[in-house]
DNA sequence: GAACAAAAGCAAAATGCTTTGCTATAGTGA
DNA sequence: TCACTATAGCAAAGCATTTTGCTTTTGTTC
């Protein structure tokens, strides 16, 4: 994980840099492991090779670093497929979709922001990253002239059942991005 | 909360009993007043008049004590709607759960179970409890010669999305429920 | 009702997290 | 380059959680 984030901070370059990206690598290595659940922040500290003081002063607590490396973690931004149709396009992104939230770390990561969300937020970064790139391929397509679902019909019936059910541990392979793609598509078709 | 749940021990009555229940009353609680993060088992043991020693022994960590609470909390039956008609069935059923899972102790209690789930567990108690009611909501509707989505279309494209909107704090309200089910019909009724 | 066994209570010790006051280091702007 | 300031490092003290060995209570069985 090199410097990618551009956090607007004042000291931008430099040593708070640093830190902040050795202890967000610690992070990521111990979720990586497993270690969830009984990570620390001494030992975060010592694998990012950081004084513990520092985290302390800069995050507070365990849970609030681990929900900002998680919702960095989930928010990087992948290439959206292109394939020419709108059936192409969503049956592919929701396979990238799941194949990407089922791998271990991620699943982890989507926990420890859930863990970490407390009732006065009430948006979520990650979800709105996702309703932006289904609005772009929609926008494409309706102007290919398709008929499209909505941004909406796509979130709810393709994007939140996958996240659902990684979440609770049920399985979320292809075919099941698959099957919802199809579903959503047979509710687009419908005459309204 | 009353001494309801026959959980099969070897020693059923009596004391352990008690001690299980002040425990578990501790931990509502201490939820309902929005203190999921910061639980702590000597808090837990203090509130329910208990020896901390007695849960540690018994349950060993604090999140292990909040997933067991949190399932016990969200695994409670609840009166089916019987309304005639599946349409009719869905409304009323989506309406609940989603008056449910927005109060804030529910919201809590799914928060724990999922922040506790590993990633070996590969079924949830809460979603086997909803597929059941979904099936005997169908099955009713299908002896009465009504055209039903099937279980899985209801619990993917109906209750999933409910949860997810909850779990990620996103508005869950009547008008998205309603919504969910239009859309759940709409898929049933058209020709396969 | 007496013996047995399982779980709870108690108290002290140990461990490890967290805080705090201070110093050192390193970016930023003149 | 120099002053300024924000942040990191350090070390010690404080504190809460957790463990442990033992005793007491209480349900179960004969």
């Amino acid at each position: 994980m090199a410097t990618s984030r551009t956090v607007r901070a004042r000291r931008p370059g430099g040593r708070s840099a640093l830190v902040r990206d050795a202890v967000y690598t610690a992070v990521g290595q111990l979720v990586g492991q497993g270690h969830r659940e009984d990570m620390t922040i001494p030992q975060v500290a010592e694998r990012a090779g950081v004084n513990p003081t520092s985290i302390y002063r800069r995050w507070g607590s365990i849970d609030a670093l681990l929900g900002e490396v998680a919702v960095a973690a989930l928010t990087r931004d992948e290439p959206l497929p292109d394939t020419g149709s709108i059936a192409g396009d969503l049956r592919a992104w929701a396979r990238v979709i799941a194949a990407d939230i089922t791998r271990p770390e991620r699943t982890a990561y989507l926990r420890a922001m859930i863990s970490a969300r407390t009732g006065s937020v009430d948006h979520c970064p990650c979800w709105d990253q996702r309703s932006e790139q289904a609005e772009l391929m929609i926008q494409r397509a309706r102007e290919r002239g398709e008929v499209t679902p909505t941004s909406a019909q796509v979130l709810t019936h393709v994007v939140a059942p996958l996240y659902h059910h990684v979440v609770f541990g049920l399985a979320a392979d292809a075919d099941y991005a698959d099957a919802l793609v199809a579903d959503t598509l047979a509710l687009a078709a419908r005459p309204h």
